[in-house]
DNA sequence: ATGAATTACGGACCCCGTAACGATA
DNA sequence: TATCGTTACGGGGTCCGTAATTCAT
């Protein structure tokens, strides 16, 4: 009994005549009536009723056509999925709360790890908690490090929310910002920003925030618009015209933790030194 | 991917070397490892470990393995369970009470089937009852035909038991005899008489039945020894020396019933008839 | 030096496609 | 006569086993 042969019975059964099935299946119509034959004769038992000019299944046909079906699927879902799962063994993911600290540690993790592909995503706090209890998440990034036995959460560095004024705003000039002072502002806002999605909404309920999916568009709109938006010290890029001026609220003041299994602390320690010394000086607050 | 290469990644598996695995599956040492590189490649993934003389499954290749095993195990069953249907599908099978009238339906349904293998056993009224509704029987004999709607039943013919006594013994001149008045009498008993095997230990409790499981002993021990046994109408050959004497009890004599699909009337018709014919006259009771 | 895996090589087998054939409507 | 299935036949791929090679214990 071999694949091609269980393949082409269903394709049969599908197709009614070993003519048309032959001609669906791409190899020709001696070829499939001598894989009948084969498989017929493998079996031992007859799955056809033969007229003299024309072929169809019999009952036994039947079920035999069905569990061709049943191996054929199996046979499918097998390579899928030890083909998936190669591809998870070689790829180590890593989870975020936000997408800052996420892309430096991805970056330096590529760098660390040149076997494996490294791969980001964010999820909410419970998500991640959950994925890397599952082994989903090698490590997790959040603000408050979740405590599992057999897990360790070293301090990573932290991020502060900035608000991005045109220079003409009328306080531009101010040296830090409370988001109950912008309250009713309508500002821009990135869509995929993970944890920092929903505090403006929060903190500035009277405001109208013209959110954006896709980033160039998003940074085009702050360049050619005198429209308020936030910034972070952890990604600033000083932008012509415009200043950037701190959330003084402590909501604003993100300290992130990164969590894996305890083996890895050393590996979790040199992420956090080297993640230190990308931002060393980029932090309005720190030092 | 080919069966051949799943059936030895698992013998592989379990045996840990590729010499040994190939020993054990009678293939050589160079064609199995083959067969597991092309296996390696139709996947696209590496299943195996390679040192540079050893080998072994990492990760992926356990998993492979289980997908192997479940796999060539679904083939072997689908096998199995194609074959059987097919004999299902070729064979008659016929369900009775008892043994008596089984062999002659049996006989007579051979000669008349002949595209067919017909086979009986003999199970309880109950079991029949479910095996005729669920299709494992064909046709089924019973002494209380059961009424289910889209079968019929036909009255085949009847069976009377009788004491065999050795001419000597007190009762031989009998013309008839209870069960009471042989009650505390030791008698042989055959083990495989369906219906008939549970009446004489409940209608003659003070006896000890000495049962025979093989119909060549007993038959011996009947003609052997002056310890009287059971003998029937439908079965009864003159045994020298030996006399037989009806059994009075109403619970000694059964008119057997066939049941089957409604469709099956004329056949059953035809095997009452055949049946009757075949034992007329041998019947104490009847005439 | 023994045992394991791979590579090299010639041969056999099997499956394929083209072509020819038989049968049915 | 057109369609369908089977048989006949030469060709090519592939799988096999033997033999040789490499590597490690």
């Amino acid at each position: 009994m071999e694949f091609y042969q269980l393949e082409e019975l269903a394709a049969f059964a599908r197709y009614g005549t070993i003519s048309k099935a032959a001609e669906m299946s791409g190899v020709s119509q001696p070829a499939m009536s001598r894989a009948m034959k084969l498989l017929e004769e493998d079996l031992g038992v007859a799955i056809f009723r033969r007229t003299s000019n024309a072929i169809e299944l019999n009952e036994t046909g039947q079920l035999a056509c069905q569990w061709a079906e049943r191996i054929t699927r199996m046979a499918d879902s097998a390579k899928e999925e030890i083909r998936a799962f190669d591809r998870r063994q070689r790829t180590l993911l890593v989870g975020s709360v936000a997408p800052a600290p996420l892309w430096s540690v991805v970056s330096i993790l590529s760098a660390l790890e040149t076997e494996k592909t490294v791969a980001g995503e964010m999820r909410q706090e419970r998500i991640l908690a959950e994925g890397l209890k599952n082994g989903t998440y090698r490590f997790v990034i959040t603000a408050e490090p979740p405590s599992i036995s057999g897990f360790s959460s070293v301090r990573l560095g932290e991020e502060n929310l900035m608000f991005l004024l045109p220079e003409s705003h009328r306080h531009a000039k101010r040296k830090s910002l409370s988001f109950s002072e912008m309250n009713g502002e309508n500002m821009l806002l990135l869509e995929d920003i993970g944890q920092w999605r929903e505090l403006p909404q929060r903190m500035m309920p009277d405001s109208k925030f013209i959110v954006q999916t896709d980033r160039e568009s998003f940074e085009e709109l702050v360049m050619r618009s005198e429209i308020p938006s936030f910034a972070s010290d952890l990604v600033y890029r000083p932008v012509k015209g415009k200043v950037a001026v701190p959330v003084s609220d402590k909501e604003a003041h993100l300290v992130y933790f990164i969590t894996a299994r305890s083996s890895q602390l050393s590996v979790m320690n040199q992420l956090a030194r080297q993640f230190r010394n990308a931002f060393n000086g980029r932090s309005v607050y720190a030092v």
